[in-house]
DNA sequence: GGAGATTGGTTCAATGATTAGACTTATTTC
DNA sequence: GAAATAAGTCTAATCATTGAACCAATCTCC
């Protein structure tokens, strides 16, 4: 059967994942993000099949997490350009790259994320505001809002 | 056919992505963050179907992200808990937890993180160590190191 | 302005992966 | 010792993904 349906359960992870949650999806969004807009261009890059692109860029036109249009006035051409809530997947892509350049046996991190106007290499880190503490130093809990939906929903609340 | 081999490409994330790029399996990570370490416990609080599950779980112990023990001495049931590399992955998941309050259509935030000793709610962002600034605010570019493999995968470089 | 290449798709059959549900075996609990 | 629980495996059906072929616009270049 079809991929399970986790945009009916009350938590935001698995609401991303039903957005995200695909492969190609995120590899499409760090194209996008590089600047990459066009059909082709995705095509050539990821070495996706052209049927699989079809359906991943309609799916996040549809999600709001892209923008299609013509590429002049009146062209039957598209582009694909992030909206701001694409944009905003950036810390998501930023995790996963450090992720792979820890745990993945690669030779060495293949891209360094800079500032664009000093060209100066970036340490990004979760960084608690309130404390001024690193995520990795603080011990996370949770806590369960359960003033926000049902009691039904709550049973799939994480 | 089966899904892309990501593996072998040069980029940090293609390579994250290899390892949790599928929605059950980052639900089984963000349970596991939480205490969860049951093979029933996974199942009833995902509803994922058992054999989906057992895939999910010996991947993750093949790649080093779990660890499977059994619960007493001796014991043929197990318990699986996240390695260092596995607990590695709490800021992809912090990612998307922020992105699903922000943009998906909840009523509100179903949780939220706190500093467990203190109960304090966490304001987590992005931080450039070097600078001081915050991601949102850094015109984010990139370099692509060319000193770490070959040039026939440096074409696959991201 | 016409030939050929490029762009942006759709359609097709084959192959895998995912699923619900039944089944199994060992271990607890009562 | 009976029933319930835990941790899976197995099977058939269904669904998604893939490579390949196909197609209609559009663009380039002579």
């Amino acid at each position: 059967m079809r991929r399970a349906a986790l945009d009916s359960v009350n938590c935001s992870i698995a609401q991303t994942l039903d957005v995200v949650g695909d492969p190609w999806t995120l590899l499409i969004i760090r194209d996008a993000l590089w600047g990459v807009t066009r059909f082709d261009e995705f095509r050539r890059s990821l070495a996706i099949p052209r049927a699989t692109l079809s359906t991943r860029l309609r799916d996040l036109v549809d999600h709001g997490v892209l923008e299609q249009r013509p590429v002049d006035e009146g062209s039957s051409r598209s582009e694909y350009v992030l909206t701001r809530k694409g944009r905003d997947l950036g810390p998501v892509l930023v995790a996963m790259l450090q992720w792979g350049d820890t745990w993945a046996e690669l030779p060495a991190p293949p891209i360094t994320l800079v500032d664009s106007t000093t060209d100066e290499p970036l340490d990004l880190t979760y960084v608690d505001q309130t404390s001024g503490r690193r995520l990795r130093d603080i011990p996370v809990g949770r806590r369960v809002n359960t003033n926000s939906a049902s009691a039904a929903e709550q049973s799939a609340t994480r």
